[in-house]
DNA sequence: TCGTTTTTTCAAGTTTTTTTGAAATAAGTG
DNA sequence: CACTTATTTCAAAAAAACTTGAAAAAACGA
């Protein structure tokens, strides 16, 4: 019955809350279609459709649907249902101290893990070598086991740092 | 008189740093051969040539010049000059208080300038807005102005933080 | 200054990441 | 259940990021 596309202009202020997480994610080194999707979603007054977000940002079905995705494995938007509505409506988490902490979780913890590792294995090697250089190396390896220390405690400490 | 490539492999330590590195940067956002070379000169008990690093670590010499410059403008690496040698060699920094001092500075801060920017112009364009959205455009924003308040906020607190 | 060595630059090539679009699947409705 | 609409999937295309190598420039030493 409405075959009409839909393809209304952004308005300035949608266009700047737009620009601003596309910002943000390449910031985190996500990519930009998430940025785009969770600005819209984000500034907009009423929960959004996978269907405006193609029509208004201009991305195709599978950008909007990969970046929906993505944006609820991060719990950065979820999903409201609609009575009557056959779509799913999307909603923004504007909590960030939630959105951070998920983020650290899901990006930066396993890689903090990995280090661990990677630092005790070092150790080992350092040790069994008998070199005149062990010295140094040593010196080195701890400084990297102090710095990834910082990492494990900074995380955390961040997240009750944007708890305001 | 020395033709001989020195393609010198890679020990296990090295190997481990190098690799280490490479992770370290890849999280950051800069590319992967920024952390080869500055896992190469960090676990080095003497100062490296680019040349060293070229035959060590088996890229172009493009990629090792471009990439040791970026490491001189973050400050993560100096030049030392040898007495009768006429290559540059390669010293590391090694504190990452000051490293990450100089990363938030060079990466980070500009960023966070242009969304105070981002965030003033949405609030004019809201208050413009007579419309029945108007009040939850201000909310929206005002979570936005407030997110922002803790970025420039968290920068330095986290500089003091890595200062062990 | 001249010849040599070292470093930088940058256009072209390669690799990686992201996006697209059409087909398949799933979900809601009568 | 059959029909319509909505969503997901994924191979191929496009775009972005990174690397290469050869030529130009700069630096050094005699």
């Amino acid at each position: 019955m409405d075959d009409a596309p839909a393809e209304t202009e952004l308005s300035e202020l949608e266009s700047e809350a737009v620009a601003l997480f596309v910002r943000l994610v390449q910031l985190l080194g996500l990519p930009k279609s998430i940025g785009q999707i969770y600005g819209l979603i984000y500034i907009s007054p009423r929960p959004l459709t996978m269907d405006d977000i193609v029509s208004r940002l201009g991305i195709s079905l599978g950008s909007a649907s990969q970046g929906l995705r993505q944006l609820r494995t991060l719990k950065a938007i979820r999903v409201t249902y609609i009575p009557g509505e056959r779509k799913d409506h999307y909603l923004p988490e504007t909590e960030f101290r939630k959105l951070f902490a998920n983020f650290i979780e899901d990006q930066l913890s396993p890689h903090i893990e990995v280090g661990r590792d990677a630092i005790d294995h070092m150790t080992r090697l350092a040790e069994s070598s008998s070199e005149a250089d062990a010295i140094h190396y040593r010196a080195r390896i701890d400084k990297l086991r102090r710095l990834h220390s910082i990492a494990g405690r900074l995380t955390p400490a961040i997240a009750r740092f944007i708890n305001f």
